[in-house]
RNA sequence: GCCGGCGUAGCUCAGCAGGUAGAGCAGCUGACUUGUAAUCAGAAGGUCGAGGGUUCAAUUCCUUUCGCCGGCACCA
């Protein structure tokens, strides 16, 4: 007798085994039709995984969230054996779920084309409605290698060699494709029906740039035709805020050819940045910060002592000058360590905040480029912070407060913002104790601010453990923005030292640390998180004038001016067209506020304010509007 | 850097099985003097990314190269 329980306390018994898929029929014919998988004690089954024991059972349908990890699981094998039907030839490697879909990559004489994509997807969609029953079985391990190995897929063979000989396998079969796989699985590839191939890219074998390149496709799975459409549809809607779509569409910056991966900014933008900058300054100034400017262009002998050149010199833009080998900064550390080391420094001086806004170039290969988010030169809002062990948590919190402060006056809330602690890598400086001691430091930190964060154990540099803070762009793509890092290496290399309270003399630690990380990625992020809406105070343009006809001109322009000298950003459109012509272009342009001007506002020495989003707000005079907008900004 | 795709007017894009290109918008000129998201008309605008090759003829085919896009790798 077994006894299965489910989620609603109700119990269900049986004489002896019994699989999933039975246990659904008896509680309802239309759950056995509608689940996907189930979990049984805790673990994940399929359907016609077989019950043994008393047990707590939980069947899921494609009502629930969960089955899409096992829907687009399944449909990566699918995509798999529409390929090994189509191309023999190709090899399966690895297919696993990814945010929104999956991919498989394969092994092929020949990349994919968009015409193989079609037909691969065509092949898809025929193996569904085939109905082909997916089926489990385990072997062990050195079996499992036979098998692959007897089919030719070699990748599957590395794969399963690498498991524990004792291990057994578990592999899935559909129709006539087996693949090595954990599962768990649908019960039936004609569950898959809302997918779509989306893109073919290479992608090296075991993610490393020395082995083979591989072909790899990308899909999509849903639950439901209506929720593929939904993502594809917001998919569409999110490239609306490329930033670098907008920034051509609202005239704020531009690159070219002869200058890869270094911005052309228009007025429009640099209001921005000038914007952002002044910020961050008053910031600098209300943190305790000290700000300071630093050399483009340093002797190459520097960056020799740093470590860089021997470390980066691939990186590293370089020139020769009158017999003198120079290198542009890719950083600013050694740069203010400089500083630092002018004088002598007592601990009662510590910590020193040293910020620069610190141009840095840097060659990065060619494929990482991408508009704003990875260029080559690009403007730190950097600083480093010289202080003693002692110091470090509570600079860290410091610097947390100061971080989230900050993004929270661009309107980027903190739950868009993933937290990552990276600790010790295999290759490292410094002893254990002072690691301990520093990833102590920093994961309390975190810790006191409350904050969620995530640990990436091993991903920390060679010369110390770092806080890294991400946001996502318009597609989904994570860029770093805030960092804090600690720096066994970088004082004690270039001789940085500070008199102790004993007199002796002590090798100060380094934190380097951003807020924008560069303001060209962080620019960018605001350009794609706002849309292009600016809020009024970032807005390059905050007010735009337009007179109802060429009358209301000398009117239109005594109130520009006035907007003008308080220091408002504003834009005069006196030109000859009609009103909604105007409104319509103005709008386009993001600008907050439309100031329109005709004979009724001129008599009543007022203007008439629309919003950006056609919201009216009627009629007011210049000091009333000047109030709206105090108000706005707080 | 690697794999693939792309590069035509300021922008968005069409075209060409090889016979030196076309639209909309913007810009320019003119008319209209306008009340909350596109007034009408006219003229103009391009060494089809760059170099080389094949050909009577190349924007179209081949090749090299640069840049961009999507991934991968990288990101101190």
């Amino acid at each position: 007798m077994i006894n299965i329980q489910l989620p609603d306390g109700g119990v269900k018994n049986f004489d002896g085994s019994v699989s999933v898929l039975e246990v659904a029929k008896g509680i309802s014919p239309g759950l056995a039709k509608a689940a996907i998988f189930a979990v049984v004690d805790g673990v994940e089954r399929d359907l016609n995984y077989v019950i043994d024991h008393d047990a707590n059972l939980k069947l899921l349908t494609d009502k629930d969230e969960a089955a899409l990890a096992v829907i687009r699981h399944s449909t990566a094998h699918l995509l798999a054996q529409a390929v090994k039907q189509l191309y023999p030839a190709a090899q399966v490697t690895i297919g696993p779920v990814i945010e929104n879909g999956f991919y498989y990559d394969f092994s092929f004489e020949r990349p994919f084309t968009l015409d193989d994509l079609a037909k691969i997807e065509k092949k898809m969609e025929a193996l569904v409605n085939l109905n082909l029953p997916v089926e489990r079985k385990e072997l062990p391990r050195n079996e499992a290698i036979k098998y692959f190995d007897q089919i030719g897929e070699k990748y599957k063979v590395e794969i399963i060699s690498a498991i524990p000989e004792d291990q057994i396998i578990s592999l899935y079969t559909q129709g006539d494709f087996t693949d090595l796989c954990r599962g768990p699985h649908v019960p039936s590839t004609s569950k898959l029906k809302a997918f779509k191939l989306t893109k073919l890219a290479g992608a090296y074998w075991r993610g490393d740039s020395n082995n083979e390149m591989l072909q790899r496709i990308y899909g999509t799975a849903w639950r439901s035709k209506e929720e593929l459409n939904n993502y594809l549809n917001m998919l569409e809607e999110a490239e609306k805020r490329d930033h670098r779509k907008l920034g051509r569409q609202l005239d704020l910056f531009h690159l070219q050819d002869e200058a890869p991966g270094m911005v052309f900014w228009h007025a429009k933008g640099w209001a921005i940045w000038q914007e952002v900058e002044q910020y961050i300054r008053k910031m600098y100034v209300k943190y305790g910060y000290q700000e300071v400017k630093t050399p483009q262009i340093v002797d190459r002998s520097l960056w020799e002592k740093s470590g860089h050149w021997e470390k980066f010199h691939e990186d590293m833009f370089s020139l020769e000058s009158d017999g003198r080998h120079y290198a542009i900064k890719p950083m600013n550390c050694p740069c203010h360590v400089q500083i630092f080391k002018h004088g002598l420094t007592s601990y009662r001086d510590l910590p020193i905040r040293m910020a620069e806004f610190g141009s840095c170039h840097r060659n990065e290969a060619s494929g990482a480029l991408h508009g704003l988010m990875r260029v080559r030169n690009f403007v730190q809002d950097d600083a480093h912070i010289f202080c003693m062990d002692e110091q470090i948590q509570s600079e860290v919190m410091l610097f947390i407060d100061m971080l989230f402060e900050v993004y929270h006056k661009f309107d980027l809330g903190a739950d868009g913002i993933a937290v990552k602690l990276s600790t010790r890598p295999a290759k490292r400086i410094g002893a254990e104790e002072v690691w301990d001691k520093a990833e102590q430091a920093l994961t309390d930190a975190l810790n006191a601010k409350g904050l969620k964060w995530e640990l990436l154990p091993g991903e920390g540099a060679f010369y110390g453990p770092k806080i890294e803070f991400e946001v996502k762009d318009c597609i989904g793509r994570s860029w770093t923005t805030g960092s804090i890092q600690l720096d066994f290496s970088m004082p004690e290399r270039l001789g940085a030292e500070y008199i102790a309270s004993d007199g002796s003399r002590q090798v100060p630690v380094m934190l380097h640390r951003a807020i924008c990380g560069s303001l060209e990625r962080f620019i960018a992020i605001l350009i794609e998180h706002h849309m292009g809406n600016f809020p009024f105070w970032l807005a390059p343009i905050q007010f735009v004038l337009l007179n109802i006809s060429e009358k209301q001109a000398g009117y239109t322009e005594v109130v520009y001016n006035k907007l003008k000298n308080f220091g408002f950003r504003c834009k005069l459109d006196l030109s000859n067209e009609k009103i909604n012509y105007k409104i319509r272009e103005n709008t386009l342009e993001k600008i907050p506020y439309l100031l329109i001007i005709g004979d009724k506002e001129v008599e009543a020495n007022q203007v008439t304010v629309r919003q950006r989003d056609g919201l009216d707000l009627g009629a007011m005079s210049v000091d009333e509007l000047i109030n709206h907008v105090a108000n706005v900004i707080q």
